[in-house]
DNA sequence: CAGGGTCCTTGACGCAAATCAAGTCGCCGT
DNA sequence: ACGGCGACTTGATTTGCGTCAAGGACCCTG
């Protein structure tokens, strides 16, 4: 939990991919939602009437940058708060889904209801803001350090991080977005991402079925790439 | 408020600057604490013993690096929560003070116990998760799309917003951290930035009493430079 | 099957920032 | 005052990535 004592806590919060929902205490307030690819699902400074979740698929956060239209600041996973509010209760970032996903909504009102029969749920709330500062500090860490091919490889063991386990194990990955997200997210151009594949592949540290199917076959390898710890020497 | 509902809502939470102690339900628990400079705050991995609020000075967050010592991710001004706990009850980040700072700290329990009797707390806390994560936003703006020039404009804007009001309204700043500790957090090397001060300095952007010491003598440009509107025309 | 579109890859080139290397300034202790 | 040290600046050179430009693979549509 978020700020929970470090004694006795609830359980954790939503687990990522299968049905989660049973483990939030609110489960029984949340509606199913339907959001097809290239969906809009909050908009920057404007309202946020519901609380969302994000279920399954996968979501885009778009600030945007006054001269020259949007830059991605991150995205969320299956099990992820969508967004927060700030305190006027608008949404800080633009949010569009890449895939097809499903969302759980939570109207501020019904929170607040019920949260007075059950306040745990602030706790549950604050343990899914500190989920996603993590991986905003992860992302910083990524952006911040690394060169084209570490901050590539990182990028291929987050996603293998949230694939369902049966293509996990078997060291395959499917790419929901295009080179260009992926670049907007690395901070790199769409060419030097292409490049970055290519030498990942060439390196023996993947293969690519396809643009979108990536096989991480020398996993220790690309994860000492993504630590920032130089070249595997061999 | 973070998460909560748009209507009716309690005072913002703790202001920077001058003493804000008062904005904050749960202002009766904390109890005040003082850090010299370069003391360590909490540690990557470890405990949290107690929520802790910057009440004055300027706090670096740090992530370590597996290979190569550790990585800034942001810094907390006054007014911010320092550091959320993980689920176990641990740090995710290493704070160390930049200068002398004052502290407000309040044990987990205590604020388990005060919870049970004033609820509004724990959205106070989701507000300042909020503004954390709004910073980190920044942060990632800046790093990710910007220039050389363009990224030290930020900063120095960044800078100002906290200075006290006497100082901000002569333009000047009174930097806290040395030349090291700016490249880190801008994801620039120690010579760019000096380079980077050198640069604004030569285009009438800023001047420099001393290294520490700056005088931002053309606020439009340097918002314009920040915002990645590229240079001014004259 | 042809044509045009989108997405991805590859190549050649230039530039901005990293790197390597002095060199200056202020500060402290002897 | 002197010497040494740390913080900052400056210069010369290299390099990694961005930019511009040209393909190539696939998909859709007619």
């Amino acid at each position: 939990m978020g700020l929970a004592s470090s004694g006795h806590r609830p359980k954790r919060a939503a687990r990522p991919g299968a049905d989660g929902k049973e483990a939030l205490p609110f489960a029984a307030l949340l509606q199913g939602r339907q959001a097809p690819a290239g969906c809009s699902l909050a908009q920057e400074g404007g309202a946020l009437p519901d609380l969302l979740i994000l279920n399954r698929g996968l979501v885009a956060l778009y600030q945007s940058k006054p001269g020259q239209g949007e830059q991605m600041v991150g995205w969320c996973f299956p099990g992820d708060l969508l967004a927060t509010a700030t305190a006027e209760g608008r949404s800080p970032v633009t949010a569009r889904t890449l895939v097809p996903s499903t969302l759980w909504a939570l109207p501020w009102d019904s929170l607040d209801r019920f949260a007075q029969k059950q306040p745990g749920i602030h706790r549950c709330l604050l343990d899914l803001a500190e989920r996603s500062m993590a991986r905003m500090r992860a992302h910083l860490m990524v952006v911040l350090a690394k060169s084209k091919l570490e901050r590539l490889a990182a990028f291929l063991l987050e996603v293998r991080d949230h694939e369902a386990a049966p293509r996990r194990k078997a060291g395959l990955i499917e790419l929901a977005m295009d080179r260009e997200v992926i670049a907007q997210y690395l901070g790199l151009t769409v060419e030097s991402v292409s490049r970055a594949f290519t030498a990942l592949k060439d390196q023996g540290l993947i293969e690519m079925e396809d643009p979108r199917h990536i096989r991480l076959s020398d996993l220790a390898g690309l994860t000492a790439l993504a630590k920032g710890e130089g070249e595997v020497v061999g």
